[in-house]
DNA sequence: GTCTATATCATGATAGAC
DNA sequence: GTCTATCATGATATAGAC
């Protein structure tokens, strides 16, 4: 590694630090040098804008929000495999990083165009289809009732997601705690596997 | 109406719109006067600071999200009540105002003490324990299976509101489709109720 | 109450020395 | 590559005329 390659890691992490926390309009230049131990000038030194630098922090965190899943999609297996699976891995991926799909969903949310056209290629389609056939494949067997697969997916994604991104609002409907709240998140894994399974068994 | 009230109305939808479409930073005092078809003298003349604006607008709606829950969840009935009248009822306001849980859980994400004290209050929690003494009641008739109440009030919520708040990163998942989603969403209503159902029933 | 003009300040970005 | 100093812009907020 030479020292430039030392130091752009370092604004990199600054950065997706600071843009996480406070997304793109509350992020300031002047934090995310601080962050990373140097001054503006260096900062645009490397990245000559604040446009630019979010752009790398964000296709990153875009991409670790959806790689995953489509891969899993599109796997050989059970839908209760699949199931399994996506609960597992995506769980892992939004435990590890809290704030990743509100960071993400709030910036997609602000400007839907600039990014879902570049997302929506063959690989998404193809991985939805392939959820879609082992659905169906469950339904013509009995062993699930008749359902729209894409409001299974949704459900799913939104079970999973959902707590990491309305945890403030959910501690208002609960009235306080804020320890329990982190319980409740670790204890959702299983939770929300038998939830999925009843809801579409026949 | 004085046209004081009048000027002041204008302000407050002027501010809804922009402060809903862009959240507290990147909404512009200048916009919003525009949008009230007045400039930025006037505006500090009824609302000294963005900030006080910004409040009087979040408060409302705060309280648009979760006042009409709190009602429900204390209202005599049983759980199937609950749930179908929580569904509905929290289908319909989300549909008139799409972008309203994404504004509030944005803001509050951005600075959860700051609101969340002053919502956590005694018609919370004496929600929550009507909630949750409807549901072990159905618990012990044998009626539903074994489950945490407060996982189940999450789920219901995460089912309602996540598809809103992540409609773009559902459509990158789906591939596409723009008039799709809007109907998917309307045939969510009676897809949730069905599928909770399911999910806890024995 | 409403407008125009202006003060004040913070931010993104650049220039230039080392 | 890295720093300091500075520019240019745009935003909140205020002052003062009408």
């Amino acid at each position: 590694m030479t020292k430039d390659n030392s130091t752009e890691q370092k604004i990199l992490e600054a950065a997706e630090e600071v843009f996480h926390e406070k997304g793109y309009d509350g992020a300031r230049m002047q934090e995310i040098a601080q962050h990373a131990g140097i001054n503006k000038g260096l900062l645009h030194y490397y990245f000559q804008t604040k446009d630019k630098l979010f752009e790398a922090i964000f296709s990153v965190a875009l991409n670790r929000m959806v790689s995953r899943v489509h891969i899993i999609l599109e796997t050989e297996g059970t839908l209760e495999e699949k199931i399994d699976l996506i609960i597992d891995q995506y769980m892992n991926i939004v435990l590890k990083n809290p704030s990743l799909p509100r960071f993400v969903i709030t910036e997609l949310n602000k400007n839907p165009d600039r990014f879902i056209a570049r997302h929506i290629n063959k690989d998404a389609k193809n991985a939805f289809s392939a959820f879609l056939i082992s659905v169906q494949k469950e339904i013509d067997k009995g062993t699930i009732r008749q359902i729209d697969a894409r409001q299974l997916l949704m459900n799913m994604i939104s079970l999973i997601i959902f707590p990491f991104i309305g945890r403030p609002i959910m501690q208002v409907f609960f009235g306080a705690n804020n320890e329990e709240f982190k319980k409740l998140l670790g204890e959702r894994r299983e939770h929300i596997k038998i939830f999925i399974k009843n809801a579409i068994k026949k």
